[in-house]
DNA sequence: TGTACATCAGTGAACGCGCGTTCACTGATGTAC
DNA sequence: TGTACATCAGTGAACGCGCGTTCACTGATGTAC
């Protein structure tokens, strides 16, 4: 096995990555350091070759999983849309957010609508990074409505209607959920 | 002290009270047996003549935080409002929804805000009966608004605003997202 | 109504397990000459 | 370019703590007569 500093770094972005995933899927009680690391294929005394702490990591982990989160988006209402930017590639964003696929896949989904409730219990340091995606998400919003404050309802709805999608227990119901407030904010 | 059948279901009923208001304050992982019985005034050794397992509590638990924050809330529109029902009502729930207060105060607050995304994390025995809870939350904005398409808007704007304010780390930031939403779902 | 007994809510010690963290060790990597 | 040595990423055992759960015990409650 390899032990250079390149190989560290690489394993260090692994360990991230896997931590993104999971904290979106699980939450971030679900995170353990003996299973994170196997799951990167690593035995858990490295970990603090790595990080300080668990605090340290989940800070970490959010962050990657809110710049995880907000590039998959990207790149889904880029590759779907017609690529011209400006309203037609929002309009391919919020098709993509308020999707069955983004529903089903909180892993690689938007952090915000996974974490949300947990971050806002911890501290500052934790929602800081989290409250700098929210403004963003709502700019952008801004822009392709041209108003800020139809803006601040549909990125609210969004990010609610997503989360409780995710709680219907009847696919019928969370499906027309989702389509219903996707329509919506469309037609703003 | 006394062993009485009587004091036997208060007790019951303060644990779940005090169970309700933490799994919402600190979430369900923050919850242990020992700190809550303490919490109550028992000794830990004793909650299990009210519940079989922590996973039965929590379960409880959730049902009765659901109660008590849809309770908490038509409370504080009835005493706010103009007691005569309907529409007049549900801007006063709208108003209280979406306060400073109700986001300063998860631990008496909306449970779906405040649980949504573990909740959509468990199983179906979990997820049912805060389905239930949406179902009636849209419902009653259809009745209200007259238009089931701008009730599931609403209710996910609702939902949304309240737990993004929760991770705003500005007070001014936050207090202009409720203030905003509020206004755009009350001209709707 | 009073008495004897069974029940059972609550107590607090103990058990066992999982998990975060530490640490001595290893062998490959990287560097100084 | 080659060699000797220091560094340090990864390993896996061990430690300590918190916590869910169990259990023998207690004394008040409730019931049968």
């Amino acid at each position: 096995m390899g032990h250079s500093q390149a190989e560290k770094a690489r394993n260090r972005e692994r360990i991230l990555d896997a931590a993104a995933a999971r904290i979106r899927e699980d939450g971030p009680d679900a995170i353990s350091i003996a299973g994170l690391m196997e799951a990167v294929g690593l035995t858990h005394g490295g970990f603090y070759n790595h990080f300080h702490s668990r605090a340290e990591l989940l800070t970490e982990a959010l962050k990657r999983a809110l710049e995880s989160g907000a590039n998959t988006r990207r790149r889904a209402a880029d590759g779907d849309g017609d690529g011209d930017g400006g309203e037609a590639s929002f309009d391919a964003f919020v098709r993509d957010y308020l999707s069955a696929s983004h529903r089903d896949h909180p892993e690689s989904g938007c952090a915000i609508a996974a974490l949300a409730a947990e971050v806002a219990r911890g501290d500052e340091a934790l929602r800081a990074p989290m409250t700098e995606r929210v403004h963003q998400f709502i700019d952008r919003a801004t822009e392709a409505l041209g108003n800020r404050r139809q803006a601040m309802l549909a990125v609210s709805a969004m990010v609610g209607a997503l989360t409780l999608s995710r709680v219907l227990t009847e696919p019928r119901a969370a499906d027309e959920l989702l389509r219903t407030v996707r329509d919506q904010i469309r037609s703003m």
